[in-house]
DNA sequence: AGCCTATAAAGAATATTATTCTGTTAATAT
DNA sequence: ATATTAACAGAATAATATTCTTTATAGGCT
């Protein structure tokens, strides 16, 4: 076992499972569904914000609503040292940049963006990733249509 | 302007600024933010709601806490008619798959999958992509680390 | 066995919130 | 001018969160 370092059992997992859909779910609604009482929930909730199992908790907003429809990876190479991840940091650091990996193989990284339109990745790419001397070339994928967007993980079965 | 559908004012934004960051927030706290009273925010808070400008609350978890450390990125490629996404559908099912982007100029797709390990990606693959015949071939590329990753948008200032 | 400690949870009491309802105001249209 | 609508404040009450105390259980130790 690799999460013995946090020491989850089935209750655990039911509430993760509950807060992971729905995050404004009240203490008192998971109690119910648990079958304990609402000061033992927020216990374990608290405890599990300290061990840093629940990370933190988010509003997931329409991109369209705020005019970010289109979504871009670009796959960047970087003249980084080897575990030397300046680029990476530079690259976190812009908002628009809402994932940053690591990547196997390129000494590179996987950049995930989100702009208004091509206009504004373009804006983007000359005001921003320009500006980050590290970085040798770039290479654009365009997503023409997200059909599922979601960091839910799997939590295990309570069999 | 191309969000006049929503039509949201620098109250909306304050309001989805302050949720973006931490879903449970309460009402209240809300309320004393921006200067208004809680029902007001809570009329608003339904309203962003109803127009689905806010589409939902996520608790994040931490991969690690549930054994699934593995983050990697497929590349797809599909022999779906055009405009037919039948593949990525069916991709979208699978629970370990977090996103599937359907992607312009390879009649591809990109997916994003969290495995326990390496041997839970072959794993995935044998089992869940092999059973879907309109997958042409794949190429996997592994995350080494992840610097950030986030879904949070960029919400116009207050100003 | 007997004792100690730590952990988990229930239950009760109180502080906070959520939610609903009513009334007011302001903007817009008729 | 007069409806009409939308947005909000404020008050009342229903529901929750949070804290504290007590009880139960399991493990380790002498």
């Amino acid at each position: 076992m690799n999460n013995s370092e946090y020491n989850l059992d089935q209750t655990d997992y039911a509430i993760l499972r509950l807060m992971q859909e729905n995050a404004r779910i009240s203490n008192a609604d998971i109690a119910r569904e648990v079958g304990m009482a609402p000061s033992a929930i927020l216990e374990r909730i608290k405890k599990l914000e300290q061990k840093e199992v629940i990370l933190q908790y988010r509003t997931k907003i329409n991109p369209a609503a705020l005019d970010q429809t289109l979504l871009s990876f670009i796959f960047i190479r970087a003249a980084d040292g080897i575990g030397c991840a300046t680029t990476g940091q530079a690259l976190a650091a812009i908002p628009e940049v809402q994932e940053v990996h690591d990547i196997a193989g390129d000494d590179g990284y996987l950049v995930k963006v989100r702009t208004a339109d091509s206009a504004g990745l373009v804006t983007l790419m000359r005001e921003s990733f320009a500006k980050i001397p590290s970085i040798i070339s770039t290479r654009t994928t365009i997503v023409l249509e997200t059909v599922k967007e979601e960091q839910q993980l799997v939590i295990p079965d309570s069999n």
